[in-house]
RNA sequence: CGGGGCGUAGCUCAGCCUGGUAGAGCGCACGGUUCGGGACCGUGAGGCCGGAGGUUCAAAUCCUCUCGCCCCGACCA
């Protein structure tokens, strides 16, 4: 491709509205261009990465058994009705009709189109196991769409739907998907970690997200370098915390601790530390309300503690709420004395202390030495459950001795086994072996695409632009004349072009020849800027010298070479 | 949806407080000098100052309403 019939446009300085790296140099070269809020137009040279990366998950998809199709991104309300999310998945649904008043949704994900697919072709385990795959233009009407491709509302993602007759099945096919996912990206040249995920409300037995590890991601996660645990910091488990050391006294202790509604200030009058506190916190679940016990100091994960509550959702309970379940106002709640009525789950962080501060649900009273067996488990049921919110330094749940570690990953892609989940819902069902009519197991695989792309500049830029891993360049070589209107460095440079494409093609590289009547700096910063792999000049300078300078975009050492090496010379660097 | 901010040339921004004929840099076009890390000089094109109402002799500027965009938060198979 010449560069001077070719449609690409870089620019000096961001788009204000660019807030991350990746999305400032995506727009600076020329890579995409918003057209509304999370809706972006891939310009040639990002469309040509996404290609190449489509090519990568297709090609890995493909040998894990998965067979590519291409569902309708609109779809009827009927099938989300039956799956109960027409209701459930809310405003980011993006919900619509046709001049018949019939209902539809852009799609957001496919499990409903793909499981009505199924569930007409399929009806003996002799079919299966199968694997279905598409990529494709999804729609999520995000509350808040943001850096560039990385959170868009309209996005590419290729997703697979896994259908077999058994968990032991599913489990076979999880494991291929997992495994396929990080050939993706190591193929990348991508550093990832696969962490455990929260399944959300949907179920299912085990998830997974793959996370690029990258400062601007949005996504926690909490990783234990002894062992490898890691998860997302949403549901991180918590090794056992240390307990301070026992307090004493031989019965709880009403102290007054007037206008004391939080940890800090009730710590602070009573000159112990927060560790040393119980703090109680009222929310209303779909089962009523329930109160969680923690330590003082340590903060409530709600996903965590939804999935030990149960139910859709939960949330703080009103002031008016907390008084009517515990007799005292907000701010002094506790777990001596409270109604029983009221389901009590408490943090082994907080479990694990004797002899703690509380609140006595009465205003402006606390107690002091609670010991939970003898003041509170007594005459109630305690739950012990770990609730907590992992923190950096946190004990690993998974190996003794080792430490959690917090970190921000790009989610770039997430696996679940969803079980029977949808093809119970809606009558996904074979005939097994034994004549049986049966649900089948069920597993989603998500991937990515414009994410995973901005992901890896996330990961490969410097001060000077994007530095593109070899498989995801626009184009894996440029070739910049220094002179283009002029001989003898126009000729040599033309030459070179063919060479390199004759020679390049075949083993799938491609190169970008800028001919462009440009000065050299404004070649070299847009060579840098757009990140390409291999840069061959081709120059006055270069040709006195003996040929053609080759060099790296990451870095290192820069060579002249004679024109007719300069082949073996760019493929051999391609290859290493 | 709550809080904060911004809409002026293709891009980045000044002008607004204190109303008086719309500016700069980059980019673009033309001419000249340059030519290995975003050159320089000159000339020029390019704006319903997001939109609608209002106040005023006069509005980019003040007021009201709207639309769009960005940031923080809540939300998110």
């Amino acid at each position: 491709m010449r560069w001077s019939n070719y449609y690409l446009m870089t620019a000096r300085e961001a788009p204000r509205d660019a807030e991350v790296i990746s999305h400032q140099l995506m727009a600076r070269s020329g890579l995409v261009r918003r057209l509304a809020a999370g809706i972006y137009t891939m310009q040639p040279t990002g469309w040509r990465t996404l290609r190449k990366l489509m090519a990568i998950v297709r090609r890995r998809m493909e040998r894990a058994g998965a067979v590519e199709l291409s569902m309708p991104a609109i779809q009827p309300a009927e099938l989300w009705e039956e799956s109960g999310r027409w209701a459930r998945y809310g405003v980011e649904l993006l919900r619509m009709e046709d001049r018949h008043g019939r209902r539809f949704c852009f799609g957001p994900t496919h499990e409903e189109v793909v499981t009505d697919l199924v569930r007409r072709d399929v009806k003996s385990y002799r079919q299966l196991p199968i694997n279905l795959f598409q990529i494709q233009t999804k729609f999520r009407d995000e509350i808040r769409p943001r850096f560039g491709l990385m959170r868009g509302r309209e996005f590419l993602m290729k997703d697979a739907y896994s259908f077999d007759a058994d968990e032991e099945g599913l489990d076979r096919s999880y494991r291929s998907m997992h495994a396929a996912y990080s050939r993706i990206f190591e193929a990348c040249g991508l550093e990832y970690s696969v962490v455990e995920a929260d399944q959300g409300a949907i179920g299912g037995s085990s998830s997974h997200e793959f996370m690029v590890l990258a400062d601007t991601g949005e996504s926690a996660v909490a990783s234990c370098a002894a062992c490898g645990y890691g998860a997302n910091v949403e549901r991180a488990e918590v090794g056992e915390l240390p307990a301070p050391p026992a307090g004493r006294g031989e019965a709880p202790i009403e102290v007054s601790t007037p206008g004391t509604t939080t940890v800090a200030q009730v710590a602070e009058l009573l000159e112990v530390k927060p560790a040393q506190v119980v703090k109680t916190l009222i929310y209303e679940t779909d089962d009523g309300l329930a109160a969680v016990a923690i330590r003082g100091d340590r903060e409530v994960n709600e996903v965590k503690l939804l999935n030990v509550l149960g139910g859709l959702g939960l949330r703080l309970a009103t002031a008016g709420q907390v008084e009517a379940a515990t007799g005292g106002p907000l701010g002094f709640s506790g777990p001596v004395g409270l109604s029983a009525d009221v389901r009590l789950v408490a943090d082994r962080s907080a479990r694990a202390l004797a002899g703690f501060v509380c609140g006595a649900n009465r205003g402006d009273r606390h107690f002091a030495s609670v010991r939970w067996d003898r003041d509170v488990a007594s005459t109630r049921p305690v739950e012990r459950v770990d609730v907590v919110t992992a923190v950096h330094g946190d004990p690993c749940p998974r190996c003794s001795g080792g430490e959690l570690r917090l970190s921000r990953g790009i989610e770039v892609g997430h696996i679940f086994k969803l079980g029977t989940t949808y093809s119970e819902k809606m009558n996904c069902t074979f005939t097994d072996d034994g004549g049986r009519l049966r649900p089948m197991e069920m597993g989603c695989y998500g991937l990515g695409i414009g994410r995973t792309a901005a992901a890896a500049i996330e990961q490969g830029h410097d001060r000077n632009g994007i530095i593109w891993p070899k498989p995801l360049a626009p184009f894996t070589v440029v070739l910049c004349s220094l002179d283009p209107g002029a001989e003898p460095v126009r000729s040599a440079a033309d030459g070179l072009y063919g060479e390199l494409v004759d020679r390049l093609a075949p083993a799938g590289f491609d190169v970008l020849y800028d001919d462009r009547a440009e000065r050299p700096g404004v070649k070299f910063k847009d060579a840098d800027l757009v990140g390409f792999p291999v840069r061959v000049v081709v120059g006055a300078r270069s040709l006195a010298n003996g040929g053609a300078e080759v060099s790296n975009r990451s870095g290192g050492e820069r060579e002249v070479v004679a024109l007719d090496e300069v082949c073996e010379a760019v493929v051999g660097r391609l290859q290493r």
